[in-house]
DNA sequence: CGACGCGTTGAATGTTGTCAAACCGAGTGG
DNA sequence: CCACTCGGTTTGACAACATTCAACGCGTCG
C-alpha cells in the first residue's frame, strides 16, 4: 500500500470521489489497490504549468482529481489549437500511445491536482486485469467518438449552435460530478472556446451577450448560469457532445 | 489453420500485401497465423452496402483489402456527417468500444473486400500477444490523433486548404499502398468530399476548377492527376494529416 | 426518349472574420 | 492615491468567404 498524507482525503484511489469515473466499476477492491499502487500522485500543478508538453516521451495518462487541463498542440506555422479540455474525473494523455511521444500540449487552466498513470506498468496491469484493459480500450474509444461529435459540429453548425452545444456539454458534465448543471465557472479563457470551436474570440463575445439578451444565459465574466435549459438545447440543435 | 481458396492469392494474413500496413511488425510468423485464425473473410461488399449500421451490436473491427469504405453517422435531425475514408491496409470500426455498439455506419463507396477480426477474441489474443494489445492502442491511438488534425483543418483552414489537405493525404496514402501518390481515382463523390470537411458540394466543385485553372491538378471527374505537387502543398499550408 | 444522379457555374445573400477602438479589473509604480 | 499598463473582453463597421438558390450540362439507365 502506498503511504497516505493525513491531510488529504483523497490520497487513494479507494477513497477518491472521482473513482466512480475514472476506474473500470467491475474492478473488485482489491483490484483497486492494485491500480493505486502505480498510480502517481504528484504536487498540485498551478496554472499556466504543463502536465506534458508536444514531443514529450509518452510515459503516462492522467487523471484530473481537480481543476481543469486544456489540451492543444500548436502546428508548423505556429497556429495553436485547443483539443480539449479535462475536468475532475476525466482522463487525459492517450495521444501520445501511438507514436511514444506526446502530440499534444497540456497545461492546467487553473491550479489542478492529477494523478500520473505509468501506461508501460497499467499495460502489465491490465493483462492480469481483463476488466482494466477493457477499461482502456473503452475510454480511448470514447475520445474517438467525442472527436467525431467535435468534428460534426464544426463541419455542420452555426457559431450558435456550437457555444450552446458546449455550454450544454459542460454542464452535463458538471451533472456528472454531481455539481451543478445550471451555475457553474468556465475555466477556460473567450479566446480558449473560441479557439477550441473554430470561432474567433469576437463572435464567442457576441454569442455570449447575444444568449444573454434572449434570456437563455446569465453570464458574468467566467460564471455562468443557464436560465433556460430546454431554450439553449434548442439552440444547439444537437446531441450533446458525450461526456466523455 | 483456415481453409484457403485457390483462387485467392490473399486469404491468409500471412500472404496478404496489405499485412506490413494492419499489423503490428512486431509479430512472429506464427504469431500472424494465430491473428489469422481469428480473422473472418466475407463476400465482397459491393458498393452503398454496409460493414455494419450506427446502433448495430460491436462485435469486430474490420481491415480493408481492397476498394474504400466510407464511415458516417447520422444525428436526430437526420444530418449526415462522414466521419472517415478508409483504404486498403487500413481499419475501421474502432467508434464502437466504448458503448458496445457501433456510433457509425460503415458502407463501400465501391466494392470491397474486407476482413472481420471479432473484437473479444482478439482482447483474449492480446493478453497473450503484448504486442497485438500495443499495436491495437496504438491504432486507436493513431485514430485520435487523426481526429485531432481533422479538427484543426475544419477549424482553422479556409476551403481551399482543405481540401488541398485531403488531396496530399490521399496521395501520402497511396504512397504508402505503393501506388502512385501523382495519379489516383478519388473513391468518393463530391457530396462526401463536402461532406467530410464542412463544405458544399459547390464549394468543393469550385476548389477543384480553382487548382485546375492554377495548374495544380488535372481533374478528370473523379481521376486526379497533381501536377505540382510542391504548389499544393504550399496551398495546403498544413502538415499531412497522417496516413493512419 | 425522358428521368435521374452527379457535377459545374452564376448571382445574391449572409454568417463570420478582420480591423479598430474602447472597456474593465487587476496589478504596478510613481 | 492616482496614473499607468496589461490581458481579457466587448462592441462596431466593413469586407470576405462560403452558402444558398437556381439553372444547366453530361452520362447512365430504365
Amino acid at each position: 500500500m502506498s503511504q497516505q498524507c493525513p491531510h488529504s482525503t483523497e490520497a487513494t484511489c479507494r477513497d477518491c470521489r472521482m473513482n466512480s469515473l475514472c476506474l473500470p466499476i467491475a474492478l473488485e477492491l482489491d483490484e483497486v489497490d492494485l491500480l493505486n499502487d502505480i498510480v502517481q500522485r504528484g504536487h498540485p500543478l498551478h496554472k499556466d504549468h504543463s502536465a506534458y508538453n508536444c514531443g514529450d516521451e509518452f510515459r503516462s495518462v492522467y487523471a484530473v482529481r481537480s481543476g481543469a487541463i486544456k489540451t492543444y498542440n500548436v502546428n508548423d506555422q505556429g497556429i495553436e489549437q485547443v483539443t480539449g479540455f479535462y475536468l475532475p474525473g476525466e482522463i487525459f494523455g492517450m495521444d501520445g500511445i501511438a507514436h511514444n511521444q506526446h502530440i499534444n500540449s497540456a497545461v492546467a487552466l487553473e491550479t489542478a491536482a492529477i494523478c500520473e498513470i505509468p501506461f508501460g506498468r497499467m499495460e502489465e496491469l491490465s493483462i492480469t486485469l481483463p476488466s482494466l484493459q477493457r477499461h482502456f480500450f473503452k475510454l480511448m474509444s470514447r475520445e474517438i467518438t467525442y472527436d467525431q461529435r467535435l468534428i460534426t459540429l464544426l463541419s455542420k453548425n452555426s457559431a450558435e449552435e456550437r457555444i450552446a452545444t458546449l455550454l450544454l456539454n459542460l454542464s452535463a458534465r458538471n451533472a456528472k460530478r454531481k455539481l451543478s448543471n445550471v451555475r457553474f465557472r468556465l475555466p477556460m479563457s473567450r479566446a480558449d472556446i473560441g479557439n477550441y470551436l473554430g470561432l474567433t474570440v469576437e463572435t464567442v463575445s457576441r454569442v455570449f451577450t447575444g444568449l444573454q439578451k434572449q434570456a437563455i444565459l446569465d453570464v458574468d465574466k467566467k460564471e455562468i448560469e443557464i436560465l433556460d435549459i430546454p431554450g439553449l438545447q434548442q439552440l444547439a440543435n444537437t446531441e450533446v457532445l458525450s461526456t466523455r
